[in-house]
DNA sequence: ACAAAAGTGTTCAATTTACACCCATGG
DNA sequence: CCATGGGTGTAAATTGAACACTTTTGT
């Protein structure tokens, strides 16, 4: 077994950094400046470096890209894209991590120069380079999906939130209208979600909302499940 | 960019194959004859050939090792293992799949001539090869979630199958008791979940049940949850 | 006073759970 | 006729959806 006759090949690391802004789910997109695909949009990302495990090339990409750090943010892998001709430059398998971020004042401000920017997720499907668009696609779903099951919705909000804000992100990433008052009910009463935060938060028009923050439970029981689309 | 820096390495396919024998969830494991770990317990797998999808090679594996036709088994994609010291012959990454097999006559009657043995996965933590037992842990973690929520614990049974044979698989798998009356309402209210096969099956004691078969359904709504340990 | 958003209460239907009870077979 | 497991019925408890209503602010 002195020389190996298996494959070698390269790994990428992608992200699919996703906020809401403006009440719809937003991906953050970089223009490329390399072959190939010089020009298109694609999800950022990088190769694996030597000794570099795989979360912490995720959150260099993710430092590198948006200036956050990344210790704060919710990162996750969602699956490997590995098919033969997925990358014209050759054999090259990609990783795909979900970061959700808040709403950044500053969506490009990384020490990369590469122009970067917001875009809504149903906006740029088919406009995406490589196999980014499936790779958005299934990361999309998992986040409407861990909105379900887990506290993660609370990740999109900034430290303190109102409950109007999280329901807000419940409605973009679901893309659908979400009951306030039976919302605020379920998110009070699941153990650990939110936690009251000290202050109010006036709107533009209106009666003030009390603030929260993060709270320690990270699963969802019971769970806050969306209208089951099949049938 | 002629000459590339980053890293070159190598990718493997390993394989948890779960099934139910004996009211027990079983892994199989083959015994590795060459180093590192010789002579250790490992999950099947191998490295993925050149030109070759990622889905291919775990099904190439599969057949090898069990000799059973990939294309009928449900096959999924858990998750990629890459930390830099996992594996000491140097950098390499697994791609983990969750693979659920009938229970087999035959466990290890696959080309491959290493010893394949069917083993309890609640038996096994600690003597496994590489992360191997983490892969496992995730695969069973990942199992027990889609018999809440898609009709994969049919795939653990044989073409029919009575529905105490499939709460059997859920009993297994999730490890606790579940009512049998209300499990047959649930299961025959599941719109696609299994459909009436002819014949009956006679158990060793008492009255034969009905025969059953898979349904076009993939997704269960709604879901069969597991009582929840949280809280 | 009015508009707009926050937050609480209440009702009705759907679902889940627990368990009683009958059915079909082998010994 | 009895033990054993298959299968059906039903009532209580819990949960979820819909919506009326009150509170608190800015104008």
């Amino acid at each position: 077994m002195a020389d190996r006759e298996h494959l070698r090949l390269e790994l990428t690391v992608d992200l699919a950094i996703l906020t809401v802004r403006e009440n719809l789910l937003h991906v953050l997109l970089i223009e490329r400046e390399n072959e190939p695909y010089r020009g298109d949009l694609a999800l950022p990302g990088g190769f694996l470096r030597a000794g570099e495990d795989l979360p912490d090339a995720a959150r260099r990409e993710l430092s590198e890209e948006t200036a956050l750090d990344g210790k704060e943010l919710h990162l996750e892998q969602i699956a490997v894209y590995g098919a033969p001709g997925r990358d014209p430059r050759g054999r090259v398998v990609s990783v795909a991590y979900l970061a959700i971020a808040p709403d950044l004042p500053l969506p490009s401000a990384g020490s990369d120069a590469r122009a970067a920017h917001w875009a809504p997720v149903d906006k740029v499907s088919g406009t995406l380079a490589f196999d980014h668009a499936a790779i958005l696609a299934d990361a999309v779903e998992r986040a409407r999906q861990r909105l379900e099951f887990t506290t993660l919705a609370a990740a999109f909000c900034g430290q303190t939130f109102t409950i109007s804000e999280l329901r807000n992100v419940y409605e973009a990433v679901w893309g659908m209208p979400v009951d306030p008052r039976n919302f605020s009910r379920k998110v009070a009463s699941s153990e650990g979600f939110v936690l009251p935060a000290d202050g109010l938060r006036v709107p533009e028009t209106g009666r003030p909302a009390r603030l929260y923050r993060r709270g320690p439970a990270q699963v969802l029981s019971p769970p806050l499940m969306r209208p089951t689309a099949g049938s």
